[in-house]
DNA sequence: GCGGGATATCCCATATCGGGTTATTCTCGA
DNA sequence: TCGAGAATAACCCGATATGGGATATCCCGC
C-alpha cells in the first residue's frame, strides 16, 4: 500500500470528484454509504477493489473504463 | 462479495490463465507470490484492488487495459 | 469572530489477509 | 487400472484491514 501506484489512484479519483464539483458526502450519497468511505479510500486508509472501482466511477459521473485507462498511462 | 459481478471477474482471469496455458504456480512464480495467493483470488476467498489488478494482467501475459475492458463490458 | 459545510479521526467489533504447510484432485503413461 | 506427479484447494492463525456511526477539525465566506 506504501507502492506509489496507489497515491496515483487516488489522486486520479480525487480530481475526478473535483472536476465533477462533488463532495465526498455527495459521492457518499450516491452509493450509500458513509462519507468516512469516501474519505478512507481518498486518503488510502482503504482500497478499492475492482468492481468498488466500478461503483465509484459511476458515482463520479465518470466513464470507468477512461478512467481506468487514464490511471494504467500513469502506472503501467 | 456475494455480488454476482466477482463471479464474472474471477471466471475472466482464469480463463486468460488457461488460454495462457499458464498454471496458478506459473502464474505465482511471475508475481512472487505463494500459489496459494493465485488460488484465493481465483476462488473469490480474496480480492484483487486495481492495482493488483494490473500486476495480475501483466503476469498473465494479457493487455490489461484490453482485460478490464472486456469485464466492464460484462458487468458494467 | 461566527455559522456551516466539508473532510479527517476515532473506536472497536468483525472480517480479511499472508503464506507456509498439508490434503485433494486431476492427468496420463505403462 | 494403478501410481507418480502435477495442479489446485484447504488449513492455520497471527497480523492487518474494514465498516460505519459519532465526533473533532478544518476552511470559508460574511
Amino acid at each position: 500500500m506504501h507502492d506509489p501506484r496507489y497515491a496515483a489512484l487516488r489522486a486520479l479519483l480525487i480530481a475526478e470528484r473535483e472536476r465533477a464539483g462533488l463532495t465526498q458526502v455527495d459521492i457518499a450519497g450516491r452509493m450509500g454509504k458513509p462519507q468516512s468511505y469516501v474519505s478512507k479510500y481518498e486518503r488510502g486508509e482503504r482500497r478499492l477493489d475492482l468492481v468498488e472501482f466500478l461503483d465509484v466511477s459511476k458515482a463520479l459521473g465518470a466513464d470507468p473504463l477512461a478512467t481506468v485507462k487514464k490511471l494504467f498511462e500513469r502506472i503501467a
